[in-house]
DNA sequence: ACGCTCGGTTCGATGACTGAACCTATCGTC
DNA sequence: GACGATAGGTTCAGTCATCGAACCGAGCGT
């Protein structure tokens, strides 16, 4: 956000947060991250992001600790980049605003989201109901809903249509 | 987000929800609305926004019923932004971000939330621990923290200093 | 008639985003 | 060992959004 203007005479964690994860695409990065997606050339296509504006957000991610590279394999050289704990902290964040955008702007269920434990649909808050309790976001099974229609030369767009649980690393080799 | 390329590809509500509140200064225009702020020159005042930017972001916001634009005098003809249900409905993400960037980037209580019902703090899903329950947003009170430190030509930023509920209207004038 | 406030609009300069082209290293294949 | 493909970038020109300052108009109060 290295706009003229910052928002540096805000006192506010929402202002603070916002400096870090407001940028355009970034929000997008770290829910495509939590869907499993780790690598460039994933982000890349299933984002349609362009190649620098991906890089710098890569860049800043891993600078602000939300992101970290790593190497998957030594030859030819290749990095992943995988969520740290303070980027899967995002998911309540992320949670909220796809509910809000869902039950204000969309029409047709996209995904549902459920406890892996007892299948029952999360709440808005990320909450299983039946359980009680606030879902780890490891136990999150994601499914489609009737509403998708996915982008068939986008291979993490198939791969989304199997449930999948979150964080869990995309195969994108056989795909 | 008239750029160039949208989110189109995307079909994901989180993607749709970043195409209305996620341009720079928008949500937190909705978190200043939250805290009662109503008028043009106190957002302008207490946000440090460029007018121009400002005057787009209200008018997006009303055209996407996150605001309503309100007339509360007629002699000279003024109006006030008030939030919508829809605009309410954003509190659970400011919360839950907010809660994020305290965690990870903000050294210093600068705010507290508590339920003014019975004084107990909220958790970062915005539920009240002791009564069991998601607090409805007139129902939060809002009170600064020990790391708060204002700035004292801003009316609304002295106005923050005593506790207040959210969406309770600013008293602008006699400040 | 004068200046003030509120709520904007206009405008030039700056900076971010976009899309396309290019680049490097390594692999698999012939 | 030449050839093409793939992954992961960098560079660059053009466009669009944002910034900050100036301007504007309506309706006060005096």
């Amino acid at each position: 956000m290295a706009l003229g203007k910052d928002y540096a005479t805000q006192e506010c964690s929402i202002a603070r947060a916002l400096e870090i994860v407001g940028e355009r695409w970034t929000l997008l990065v770290v829910r495509d991250a939590l869907y499993g997606v780790r690598r460039y050339n994933d982000f890349l296509v299933h984002l349609g992001i362009p190649r620098a504006v991906l890089a710098a957000r890569l860049q800043t991610l891993t600078a602000e600790g939300i992101l970290e590279k790593r190497r998957y394999q030594e030859s030819p050289p290749r990095d992943e980049y995988v969520l740290t704990e303070r980027g899967i902290a995002l998911w309540p964040t992320l949670r909220a605003l796809g509910a809000w955008g869902r039950e204000h702007f969309t029409d047709g269920r996209l995904r549902y989201f459920r406890h892996a434990d007892c299948g029952t649909e999360l709440g808005p808050y990320g909450e299983c109901a039946r359980c009680g309790t606030i879902v780890p976001v490891a136990d999150v099974l994601m499914e489609p809903g009737p509403g998708l229609d996915p982008d068939p030369v986008d291979p993490i767009s198939r791969a989304l249509l199997k449930p999948r649980r979150l964080l869990e690393p995309m195969e994108t080799d056989q795909a």
